[in-house]
DNA sequence: TTTCAAAGTTGTAATCATTACATCTTTGTT
DNA sequence: AACAAAGATGTAATGATTACAACTTTGAAA
C-alpha cells in the first residue's frame, strides 16, 4: 500500500515524504472529502509529531500537481477529494456531510474555453438534504 | 429605481428597510458578484453609519428568501449574486474576477432528487484564466 | 565521512472573514 | 404616550488559513 502511494506521488512529480505518504494515503482510502481537520486528527493518532501546518502545505502541494483536488462547497472548511476523475458532489445543509453524484453528464457542461476564457477546471456542485436529514428536519 | 427595489423586496416577503434596500440595489445594479466587503466599501460612502454586521444580516436574509445567490466559488470570500436565474460562473485564477457564463446547459445537469437526496440548488463553477490575465502570465 | 545546500517539517504568531452578542434605534400598535 | 417587536450597530470572540523563522532530513559533492 505504501509503496503504491509512494509511486502515485512520484508520477506526479511529487517528492513521497513520509508525511505527504500518509497524507495522499488518507484521501485515496478515505471517501469523506475530508476538512484539513479531519486529515490531521486522525493522522496525528499515528505521527504525533505531524504539524497541522504540513498537511496544509502537502495538500497545496498535492492540489498543485494534480494529486488532489479542491472543494469550495462547504463555506466552512475546504474540503479535498483524492478521486481526480471528473465527477459531481453534494453536500448535506444538515449534516454537512459531501457525497459523490454519480451518473451526472459532466461532458454537458465541460469547458476547456468560453468567449476567451481560459478554464483549467469545472466543478458541479448540488446542495441540499440527505436521507437521514429529511427524516429529522422537514 | 428605489421604488422597484422595496416592491421586490416585499414580494419575496422582506421588510425593505432602508440598508436592505441599498444592499438590493445594489445587487441588482451591479454585477461583479460582489464580496461583502466591496458591498459595504461602497455603501459606506452613501451611508456613512451603515456597518457590516448589518451587511452580513442583509445577505443572510436575502439568501434565505431567494433574493439572491449565495456563490462558493471563492475560496477567500463568499460572493452574492442578485441574478437568481440559474446559470453558470467563472472566477479568474489570476485576478479574482467572477463573472457569469452564459450559453450552459445548466438543464443537463439540474437535479431536484437523486437517489433518495432532496436537492435545493445546483451550482456549476469553472476556474481557470480570463483573457488579460492570459496575457500577463502564461 | 564530512560538509553543505536545498527541500521539507514544525510550532507559533499574525491575519482576516465571519459570527455572537449586547445595546441602541426605528416602526407601528394599543 | 407607552410599549413591543424588528432591525441596525459596534465590539469582542471565533476559527480557518497563512506567514514566518527555526529545526530536521536528504542527498550530492568534495
Amino acid at each position: 500500500m505504501p509503496v503504491r502511494v509512494k509511486t502515485y506521488l512520484q508520477e506526479r512529480g511529487i517528492n513521497p515524504s513520509m508525511q505527504r505518504v500518509a497524507v495522499m494515503h488518507y484521501l485515496l482510502n478515505y471517501f469523506t472529502h475530508p476538512t484539513v481537520d479531519e486529515i490531521y486528527s486522525n493522522l496525528s493518532k499515528s505521527m504525533p509529531t505531524l504539524s497541522k501546518t504540513t498537511v496544509y502545505n502537502t495538500l497545496k502541494v498535492l492540489v498543485e500537481n494534480g494529486a488532489a483536488l479542491q472543494l469550495t462547497i462547504d463555506e466552512k472548511n475546504t474540503r479535498y477529494d483524492g478521486n481526480t476523475h471528473p465527477h459531481a458532489h453534494f453536500i448535506c445543509l444538515g449534516c454537512g456531510k459531501v457525497h459523490d453524484v454519480e451518473g451526472v453528464n459532466l461532458a454537458a457542461v465541460d469547458k476547456t474555453d468560453h468567449n476567451g476564457l481560459q478554464i483549467t477546471e469545472t466543478q458541479v456542485y448540488y446542495k441540499g438534504y440527505c436521507e437521514e436529514c429529511q427524516k429529522i428536519n422537514h
